[in-house]
DNA sequence: TTAGTTATGTTATAATATAACATTTATTTA
DNA sequence: TAAATAAATGTTATATTATAACATAACTAA
């Protein structure tokens, strides 16, 4: 299993990787994508669209729900942040590459996600789905449970 | 793999098991509840909770958006249905005992909702997280993907 | 009974998300 | 370059999903 956590002193190297992907994939990260990227990662947890808003509006007050949800959309899409099905939350990816493979750990204790992947746990999904006749396209795993700091 | 089809023969045999769940813990399923659950079960898909209300006033006029949440949680609690995360959406359980290993499959073509348990995937998720000091409580697994049906 | 608990009724509002159309900015092609 | 095209953003309005708060009713237990 990998493990990923976001670190203060990663959000500008995933800010340039970020840009740099782009650039790579004729991409535009605008100003306002940036910016919104940037706040995702600043808040190193999961963050509401809503707040999300509000953080936004404090550089551009002319910030809607449109103006976010379309820049989550364009994130998403291309894999610089995630969606949290079982939060109705979003929280920025360390490692934006091609992969559909990442799961999350939440924590019911600290509310602190872990992004994971596993080629084990993927496998199995495939294999399993398989025998089902099924063909798998995106899986949404999302484990909540309790921390190892929240054991203790 | 276990593969679970709600069939329109089963809502009675399901309405019937929920019954008898709740008899020997002691839950009352009033009518109110009986309504909702035969409605879910019904449908045979996915279920959004407005939709629902619709229905549900067809039946009882007065009902209102708490009626349908409130009724929605008992039943998701008791394990009578489930939350597809991903759908926002609700879904009747065919096999209502204690089990938090099940998963879906989710056909993006003709919108078929597969309810499946399988234990190596519990087995899995369990031993994965655990490397990771994680316990798990509950999984939320929705594999969107191409049904068998839709494959040919 | 009568108190306590559980369920339902009711009003209002919170939280999440998108449709639709106008304007601006960037890119392409003539 | 200039015009045409496409992509992104601005803006208003509204749709969708879900809960808070408090009143009343129905069951349960003593
Ligand atoms: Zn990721
Ligand atoms: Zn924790
Ligand atoms: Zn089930
Ligand atoms: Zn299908």
């Amino acid at each position: 299993m990998t493990k990923y956590t976001i670190r203060k002193t990663d959000i500008n190297k995933a800010l340039k990787q970020a840009d740099i992907i782009c650039k790579r994939n004729g991409l535009r990260l605008t100003k306002l994508r940036q910016d919104v990227l940037s706040l995702i990662l600043k808040e190193g947890g999961y963050v509401k669209a809503y707040d999300l808003l509000d953080e936004l509006k404090k550089i551009d007050p002319s910030a809607k729900p449109p103006t976010i949800y379309r820049t989550l959309d364009f994130l998403l899409e291309h894999g610089f942040i995630h969606k949290l099905q079982s939060l109705n939350a979003f929280i920025g990816c360390s490692h934006p590459q091609d992969h559909k493979e990442c799961y999350f750990l939440i924590c019911n204790n600290c509310q602190k996600i872990e992004e994971c992947c596993s080629k084990k746990i993927n496998n199995v999904i495939k294999n399993t789905t398989s025998k089902n006749n099924f063909v798998p396209d995106q899986a949404v795993l999302e484990i909540a449970g309790t921390c190892q700091q929240c054991l203790n």
